[in-house]
DNA sequence: CATAAATAGGATAAAAAAGTCTTTTAATCT
DNA sequence: AGATTAAAAGACTTTTTTATCCTATTTATG
């Protein structure tokens, strides 16, 4: 459902929040491993989400990445639409432009409520909600 | 959420559902334009779905494509799945293998339910029944 | 029975996604 | 200031997905 970049892309940022802190960062390289990527794809990737703003970096020694107290409230829908793009998620499942609640296609209304509500979900959950979960014992790592 | 191959093999099947019969077959090359599909690509995802007894196929003259009452039961999973592969929409979203309901990870409570709950709606879901919809006007061609 | 019509199958090509590498820029530490 | 460290940027490669094409194989029809 979601691209392998943004897989990876959700594991990076959560591996960040629970591991890394403005006095702590967490070098690219040192990411790739306990979450399962590539080094220098998920370097990348973070890069990406730097620029808009949804993790925080410093370059040279004792640089890094982080999350800042406001990059801990990211939804998680925001990843998910930087790397992959608003339309995966939105757009109609058989693609077709002209479909919408007054003009449905075949699937909309098989599918149209839990489609909905899975995206609602990863827009009203955030980092810090997950990180929540997993100190609470809710859910495991690792990644 | 479907590749871009499972949305025309949808569409393909639905197309037939809609306009041919045993009595009146439609040819690969006279699906591609109304669903909007390259032609010879659809028509090696109709021959996919033939081999998997999803969609009836004759060759020769007078020959082409047809859903017979059987398969216009089919589940739309069932299309999925078969262009598809069944992971691509069970696996976990995080792609972490051990996860589980005993050993969820951070993502699986947030979307666990509406997840299934989208898979549920395209298994409890034929083609029959769309093209039902189709006829009642609570959905709309074309594709 | 020959011919033509149509799918089946496989090989190839193009485009997109995933992944790698090298150079540049910025921050820190002598 | 100079050396070093680490991210930023971008060019490049590989793999996967999407798409095309060509050659069987099957079947209806004259």
């Amino acid at each position: 459902m979601f691209s392998n970049s943004s897989k990876y892309a959700l594991k990076g940022v959560l591996y960040l929040a629970v591991n890394a802190s403005k006095e702590k960062k967490i070098l690219a390289k040192d990411i790739a491993e306990p979450i399962n990527a590539p080094p220098s794809y998920i370097a990348k990737l973070l890069q990406e989400l730097a620029r808009h703003g949804i993790v925080s970096s410093v370059k040279g020694p004792r640089g890094g990445f982080y999350l800042d107290p406001q990059n801990m409230e990211t939804q998680l829908i925001k990843i998910v639409d930087v790397i992959d793009g608003e339309q995966r998620l939105r757009s109609c499942l058989l693609s077709i432009n002209e479909c919408d609640q007054d003009n449905p296609c075949p699937l909309h209304h098989v599918v149209g409520e839990t489609k909905a509500g899975f995206i609602r979900n990863l827009e009203n959950t955030t980092i810090s909600q997950l990180v929540a979960d997993i100190q609470g014992g809710k859910s495991f790592l690792p990644l």
